[in-house]
DNA sequence: TATGAATGAGTGTTCATTCAT
DNA sequence: CATGAATGAACACTCATTCAT
């Protein structure tokens, strides 16, 4: 009982430090937020964060894990529409919601291309290699999908057609952040599925 | 005489610093390329790199600047073709293949993302702002165009055929930079108006 | 309790650095005294004197602030003394007494001619004139309770009488900080006084 | 022939380069004024300095010698003059217009002070010591003179006449150049020469 | 010999991390 | 465990000095 509130309280000391070190992370960037400052946005002091993470890149390591972790239970809701293109267009409503909510989230994964080499050694690399490829793989389930079901062009190889969908979608959440993450991402979303279904030819 | 001969040599150096700066940063990221790195990697002395800029935001800023003037060139390529969406495809073909070169731009490109506040203060945000402006106002008249000579559908907002196009060209670029810039951008172009006329939908 | 700890520890350490510092500047002059050898000096690491001070510039206003705050006080000693030149004897006894236990303090006064225009945008310049202002205040004063009581000449402006005095001061202590600061100094106040008054004129 | 219009340009860059440090020092101190500084003032490349002094210490240390021959020579004027204190008030009033030209030298010869243990190594050292000292056996030589004479108090030790009347002029000096070397230096050998004399007791 | 750019050792300062309380 | 101060490695930048032209 005793152990119970203590991992409780654990967990919650954890939780406010990832939160603040993800506002933190989204306003500064990686090297410009402090651990000071983390600390500080947790109201902790800095060295109770070193109680729940090994070192900083840990603490940014983690906001990511969670991130994606809570992006891949959003790619599972809505199983039970049939329609794979209405099913697809629900789930990046809830994405995109969800990424209004945590906006500088996308604004880290961005970043993490600056970081290529220098995180190589360290875990976060492969786990976010594998959260892609994991997107990558869903998209072309969908996609699939579609085209078995004739509502998607077969004259294009599902790479190509797998590559526009994320690309849309990437380069929405890309705009979207450079521009300050304003709100309105989710409402994207539809005309993201139209422009992806009839292009920008005039009939 | 000496002189010319001083202003060529000053020249050469300032490119060779700028070259291996791009490299540096590009691998690194600007935090991790160290001013130590940058000199090292164009084969100087670290304090010759002061000679030629007051400090590293500018050699930063400087890198950028060059890339964005050289860009705003090849928008201007191929002006005598007639058909704005061929035209389109040239202009892209010739970007990729710069970029392909320079690959790491648009890599520092991206992660400028993450000096938004950091580096409002200087001038880099407004010289990227207004570079930005321009491609976006480059390419809505593109797209006018398109539509006014009945090649591009008129039921959709210039605005989103516009982030349509752009998008599509920020998220080849996006990816291609996340996957380590490999050969082959330049192909892309293609697909990109194909995709971006077409789009995914069963005919 | 625990914040009395640290409070008196914090005062402990800021001291150290101080007295270190006042060494240190004192033996090498501003320039050569790096924040190492202060640091060295107090016992402590080099980052620890940035938990005391903004920077190297402030350890050296502090140090000068603290002196001229405990030559203040001292300049109030004696005030039940009636005679004004017997009360001037004691209190320049007591500063000299006062100096000799920190030479180097008057051996950094002194060298703050080199820092005039340095200093004169951060406040330390003028902590320095008020400081000599009132100096030059309380020594008008006494020379004028002097000259009212008849003890000295009526004949001179009070300005050239000050000047004399505090001339002989300020005299006696650079030979004294030139001559390496030996003991000894305390003694030369009574000749001071004895010169001030009498002159070197045969009788 | 050639030689000699060579060696008197050679002197005319060694005189010009100089007079720049002597402005440059006097104004920024030691360590602050850059050769970079002494150069421009000379209207020289930073280069060429070294052609004439081996180090910024030589460069210094030859101010120095230089104002100290001057003022020796000062020292030698009005011989022919019979009364020691007449003599020795010319020679001030000499000397202090001197100063007046040259105010910086005094700032710099003041500041010294700090560079005791730094410059020991060096010459300089050495050559103020010589110099100094050189002064007070000049000094003493009239003060004997004067208490011979029966001018000068008899019942006051040779040395302590001789620090009073240092000590005025130092401290004349002093104060003088911590007010920033204003005009009207040489109108208070005067003063000094009168108060020496008389003191400031009440007759 | 004048030039001015290249050099690189040296320093003030920052900040992730450790640790005594 | 929380705390917050101590630590010291690391780095951008300066500038006296050297050297090719």
């Amino acid at each position: 009982m005793r152990d119970a509130v203590r991992e409780e309280s654990r967990a919650a000391y954890r939780e406010a430090i990832l939160a603040a070190a993800e506002r933190a992370f989204g306003r500064l960037g990686f090297h410009d937020a402090k651990m000071a400052d983390i600390a500080a946005e947790a109201g902790v002091a800095a060295g109770t964060v070193y109680n729940y993470f090994k070192n900083k890149d840990e603490v940014f390591a983690s906001i990511l894990e969670r991130g994606q972790q809570r992006i891949a239970v959003i790619q599972g809701n809505h199983a039970e529409i049939d329609d794979p293109i209405e099913r697809t267009r629900l789930r990046l409503r809830d994405t995109f919601a969800y990424l209004e909510e945590h906006g500088v989230l996308f604004g880290m994964f961005v970043r993490l291309g600056g970081f290529t080499d220098y995180l190589a050694k360290r875990a976060v690399e492969d786990q976010c290699e594998h959260s892609y490829t994991q997107g990558v793989n869903r998209t072309q389930a969908v996609i699939r999908e579609g085209v078995s079901r004739g509502q998607l062009r077969g004259d294009i190889p599902v790479e190509d057609l797998t590559a526009l969908l994320m690309g849309l979608c990437d380069a929405t959440m890309f705009t979207w952040s450079r521009a300050g993450c304003p709100p309105g991402l989710a409402t994207r979303a539809d005309t993201i599925i139209e422009l992806f279904l009839r292009g920008a030819h005039a009939p």
